[in-house]
DNA sequence: GTCGACTTTGTTGTATACAATAAAATATCG
DNA sequence: CGATATTTTATTGTATACAACAAAGTCGAC
């Protein structure tokens, strides 16, 4: 795509998942174009593609301003997320899938058992399950074929905490999230056997309950908000959880451009 | 919002339901400026939003194009929606529906007797039972509490064959479609009961039997082309759908705008 | 005659000017 | 002094000019 539009849009999403804007906050198009050094074009198309990723939300008088998210809707998102791979995995399971798809499966199970039966897990261990994990999960739902899935579950994953990476058990210690890993990976293999076996009942639950897991060390992280900042990208804008970085994120005011001459006019609600 | 913009929106997603572009054809902004009688930026607007609507895509050297939809696709999106309608359905019994929802529920149930067992059904009755069906749908997509899931059925509403209109029976007789109608109000029926008494699983498993009800008919009903045409909006962007209204849609040209005095240059694929 | 470079032309991407609008600040009247 | 009318001002919505680009057509050389 053109650079400028594909620039501007990761970077505002970028900024959003920061934690950047309070929830409530507008995005007013002037400050966000002298911010991104482009003109207000690109940043209105972002800013349409945001409100349709859900991350923003349009503004009662026009405009849009930042959404704000509770922690049972992350969880909600994360349960729905459970039930369409859970259904792509049925699906799987029931039409049967293709020799190629089975071997890349099965390559992503390889490549987990190395990371998660080593007997000291480093933080790059860490990360190639990721990629692995994304890569598993990927494949699941492009390989069940139905489109329409396809691209709900695209609009999940921009949601963040809908992400593939949210299914990674996250947690304070590297050996405990090596006990958790285990299960959510021992998961992976039984899905694959439901697949191979035609169980789609199986495949259906196993996915439900794979993102179960996700779910409960999400809550249980958030005990540790510090933490949970740092695993998990985007859970800034869920209330509860305060950022540390910028200045004072409890005032609306927040980090507004370089302007803030005047500061009487600043953050005028229209 | 504002007129320009929502109502350049809707005329352009007419235009696309009503089959006035082949699949494949170029989707360029300033003839629709033309024929809309507005300027590029509406237009941008509107065609970024039908891309996220999935309605087209984005075209190869940039730009938009019309999307081909096949039968598979269309059933795949059906299955899709009785998937997450059933998880809306199992969430409701879980949590238990509010006394003002299950109240809702049972009036669309009572309106739907009053229709289904009719002696003899007219139209009228028929769209009755039609507008009754997308609010009891709407009723169980709103009333489970689940923001993500809100979002997505959203977005597969815009796909037009995932409607709630689209899970309605359609038969080329009316006589045939009450019978049609009994069965698929009976199983509204049941799926109340299975809220009212916390039935879970059965809740789920009933909301993905509904929408195969409409599947079957759907398929059914291709075999009359010009009846599908007439009686499900949109139907006529599938392949194998061929719509008589339009002017020859076999070849790329298609109808364009005014202009045409040339022809030479008039579908520049760029 | 055919292949290749050049020119033409239409189309999108980007910036910006202008209009409409709504909130805030200010002035005016009771 | 308070309430309301008016002005101011910021901000979005809309139109349009210009730049970048890519495809198609055209001309020329081998």
């Amino acid at each position: 795509m053109s650079s400028q539009q594909s620039r501007v849009l990761v970077q505002l999403r970028g900024l959003i998942l920061n934690g950047t804007f309070a929830p409530g906050e507008r995005l007013a198009e002037i400050p966000l174009s002298e911010r991104l050094n482009t003109s207000r074009t690109p940043i209105r198309q972002a800013l349409a593609t945001l409100e349709h990723e859900g991350l923003i939300e349009p503004s009662p008088g026009g405009g849009y301003q930042m959404r704000a998210f509770t922690m049972e809707e992350v969880a909600d998102a994360i349960r729905l997320r459970g039930v369409i791979e859970g259904f792509a995995a049925r699906t799987l399971a029931e039409r049967g899938a293709s020799k190629t798809l089975t071997k890349a499966l099965k390559q992503c199970l390889d490549e987990g058992d190395a990371v998660v039966y080593k007997t000291a897990m480093d933080l790059d261990d860490y990360a190639s399950y990721a990629r692995m994990n994304d890569r598993f999960h990927q494949l699941l739902i492009e390989g069940c074929g139905n489109k329409a899935l396809i691209r709900v579950m695209d609009q999940l994953n921009s949601q963040a905490f809908g992400a593939p990476s949210a299914t990674l058990p996250m947690q304070s210690s590297m050996q405990e999230g090596q006990e958790w890993m285990k299960i959510a990976h021992h998961t992976h293999h039984a899905i694959v056997q439901a697949i191979e076996l035609g169980q789609g009942s199986r495949a259906q639950a196993l996915g439900e309950e794979h993102v179960e897991i996700a779910r409960q060390n999400l809550q249980f992280a958030m005990q540790d908000p510090e933490l949970a900042v740092r695993v998990l990208p985007g859970i800034q804008m869920v209330s509860g959880v305060e950022s540390t970085t910028p200045a004072d994120p409890l005032k609306k005011v927040g980090a507004q451009g370089k302007k803030q001459d005047s500061g009487k006019t600043a953050n005028r609600v229209r």
